[in-house]
DNA sequence: CCTATATTTCTATGATACTAGAACCGTGGA
DNA sequence: TCCACGGTTCTAGTATCATAGAAATATAGG
């Protein structure tokens, strides 16, 4: 878990792993993300290491690339441990992205 | 938001505040948080600073003694930053643990 | 088999971060 | 005022992380 949160605790990775999340599962090949984001190959690399091992990426081999998407359940269970564990006896005051659908446009608790 | 994820992917920093979030808003002054987690003062008064940078926690004056505590709205806002920016074009799939008392039971998506 | 392309691993360097002892500052009581 | 106690800042040593060039590896096509 704390794997998770340091590997977001990058801006490089985050942007890496915002950009993967738009793309979602279909993901992105090694050399797009480089392109987009102006990352040298070793560099990215690098990075691309470090959320695999966090799991917040899977990578899969298609010919001659290699594509990396988003690991929505890592994410996922990263959202829920923060809610359990960081927002104390009212988990409700931290959640008010919970039905943004419903509640975003009326201010539920801003 | 950086600064708030990289203050809790260090183990010592987020043990002091989940300790703090299991003391909710009363909190605790630094001499009972290094008590219970055995850190040494300035150790401790590193960390502190680093969670107060990030927001992370509250301090106040008690006297001679000097409380903190959780600041669960920067909580909040990270758990729907995460949310809205990392979970794709479909949150949901994201805040099982948004209706804890209805779905937590039942393991909605385990 | 040879070459071009995609990506990773190796290596080195610089930058940050963590830990903790020692010295320092602020508050309240004698 | 002086002392004791609670915390912070200073300082230094170690460890971990980030960056990126160069070399290595893997895949597909000619």
């Amino acid at each position: 878990m704390i794997k998770a949160l340091a590997a977001l605790a990058q801006e490089t990775r985050l942007a890496i792993f915002r950009l993967l999340v738009e793309h979602g599962p279909s993901g992105l090949p090694v050399g797009k993300i480089g392109e987009r984001l102006a990352i040298p190959p070793s560099t990215l690399s690098f990075h691309l290491k470090e959320l695999d091992h966090a799991e917040l990426v899977i990578a899969r081999q298609e010919s001659r690339f290699i594509i990396y998407s988003a690991n929505f359940s890592t994410i996922s269970r990263l959202i829920g441990f923060l809610t359990e564990n960081c927002c104390g006896a009212a988990p409700q005051n931290c959640v008010a992205a919970c039905d943004p659908i419903n509640e975003a446009k009326t201010g539920g608790t801003p």
